[in-house]
DNA sequence: GTGACTTTGTGCGTGCGTTCACAAAGGCTT
DNA sequence: AAGCCTTTGTGAACGCACGCACAAAGTCAC
């Protein structure tokens, strides 16, 4: 989040920022962001702030976004081909080097320059381009056995959008993004704002459940 | 992600669970799991656990799942469309009014049986469908201008696919699900993992940045 | 060069979520 | 009917992240 608002802060041709500044634009607390940044070493100068260009370089290097990472998408539905036409990750060091779908039907395609690839090939590819992380776009009940043989070929980060909990081994890192659970966490404290269902009364502010806190979020009594 | 566990199980044909083996399908402790439960009320069953049908019910009402929401999605790009054809939304309760874009080419266009219309005739759509929950998958420079117009015109929940911080009144939410950050924490683990770069010393376990903990997560010192 | 002002870096307190561990409660067997 | 066994519900402790507030440090003006 602070590299994305340096960056923009570097676009508009600001060259130095302090922490007060930039902890507004990523939406956190200016504590928060300086204990963040100390982490890193000491690159503010007091008085004065951070410089923006050193500073994107720094997180960058820390995120290991100076080095460049191959994926491959596995499961070409609408999600799989939204996912290879997306612009965010090729800007920021993430090379799709395969495209894989299960379907016949997929196979051969032609989608955002690359052709889709038969499931069969998966181990071959990610050998063959040394691929590091696998997106998993499949239906829920292909994401396991894809992930199991992800792994087994050498993979050790998974990004699931399967809506289901993959167990792995240790060593192997899994991140989930699951698009329906997004919306309903919205539903329920849209239904809090209504006044809550079947005469259940409304939650006290803090009551809402865990995992639900947002960089902008107000739940109201 | 206990809903969709214990709706898993259920068709299964399982009708009793502990909460030892719902904790473990979804990714959980058990005693975490015991607790939120407890905070709908004792649906469990001492020496036998929790009964699935009852538990789905209770939990999509509490979510607010047994109503219907009225969805927009703003921003018909890759991801838009993708999002205009998630089967996962429709099977709960989440009901898509209508799609919008700006641009002119794509207005008109058929999408999942969608006619795109144009951004100039949000105020309307959303009076009109009634829309509480408005999905924002413009890009980055749209977002804001976007977002202020859907709270303008009702709305007070946001799902925010666009990479900027949206600021909006109080009563309004705000999520965001941001793709390339998703890849960016496992890239990062990923150099972790390989020794980190320019010499960098790999961090101890529990150095993590914040934020980055999964279902299924495991970081080697 | 000196003083005043600004901003960083961080020790400390607070609050919250998670986990452990156990008592209470219900079912099942004999 | 009684005792054993399983599992829930929860009090208490732990750990962690966040935020406050301040001292240290560096800059800028005069």
């Amino acid at each position: 989040m602070y590299l994305r608002a340096l960056t923009a802060l570097q676009e508009r041709g600001v060259s130095t920022v302090s922490s007060e500044e930039l902890a507004a634009a990523a939406g956190v607390n200016s504590a928060k962001l300086r204990k963040d940044l100390s982490h890193l070493g000491s690159y503010g100068t007091r008085g004065v702030g951070y410089e923006v260009e050193y500073l994107v370089y720094q997180i960058s290097r820390e995120l290991g976004l100076t080095q460049d990472w191959v994926v491959a998408i596995i499961g070409v539905g609408n999600l799989g081909r939204a996912l290879a036409g997306y612009g965010g990750f090729a800007s920021r060091g993430f090379r799709v080097a395969g495209l894989l779908d299960a379907d016949e039907s997929i196979v051969g395609q032609e989608i955002s320059g690359m052709t889709v690839q038969n499931t069969d090939r998966l181990e071959d590819i990610i050998a063959g381009h040394g691929v590091s992380i696998a997106v998993i776009a499949t239906p829920a009940g292909a994401a396991q056995g894809v992930c199991d043989r992800v792994v087994a070929a050498g993979v050790t980060s998974v990004l699931n959008f399967a809506p289901v909990v993959l167990s792995v081994p240790d060593g192997v890192d899994v991140r989930k993004v699951d698009l329906s659970i997004e919306l309903q966490i919205l539903a329920f404290h849209e239904q809090r704002k209504a006044g809550g269902p079947d005469g259940l009364a409304p939650l006290a502010a803090g009551d809402a459940p865990p995992g639900t806190t947002q960089y902008v979020e107000t739940v109201e009594a």
